[in-house]
DNA sequence: TTTCTAACA
DNA sequence: TGTTAGGA
């Protein structure tokens, strides 16, 4: 199994990624009518994020919080999806796993210290 | 209990 | 976007 795999495994539930992202379920949703998110259902129609997905939505959210409006994100996006492999073949790197894990972690320890979290994730962190 | 779709005092 | 209804 590769990494691209791995990133692309279905594994949260939308409530897990509404916390990981903090965006809301309906947001999540919304921005799934508009292209801007497939992720995977499980038989009983529920959606099923992967690592990429949530990682795509921290990047929908961040272009949100700098005062793009929804058409603006998703002009952003969906050019980024026009060329996978014509212009960006060579210029990107694969991000390791490793540095998608610890990325993930300094959000969330952030989001933490803000409050935006209610301690449902805490028991994922050294109390020090 | 959580999530899903559809729709709007 | 929030929120609610009604079902799975």
């Amino acid at each position: 199994m590769d990494l691209e795999e791995r990133r692309n495994m279905p594994l949260f539930s939308i409530g897990t990624v509404q916390k990981l992202t903090g965006l809301s379920a309906r947001q999540i949703r919304y921005y799934e009518e508009h292209g801007l998110i497939q992720p995977a259902r499980t038989p009983g129609n529920q959606r099923q994020f992967s690592f990429a997905d949530v990682e795509r939505l921290m990047q929908i959210r961040q272009l949100l919080d700098e005062g793009h409006n929804i058409a603006s994100v998703k002009r952003n996006l969906l050019e980024k999806d026009r060329r996978p492999r014509s212009s960006r073949p060579l210029a990107t790197r694969d991000v390791p796993d490793s540095e998608v894990y610890q990325w993930l972690e300094r959000e969330l320890m952030e989001r933490r210290q803000t409050g935006e979290f209610q301690g449902d994730l805490s028991r994922f962190y050294r109390h020090r």
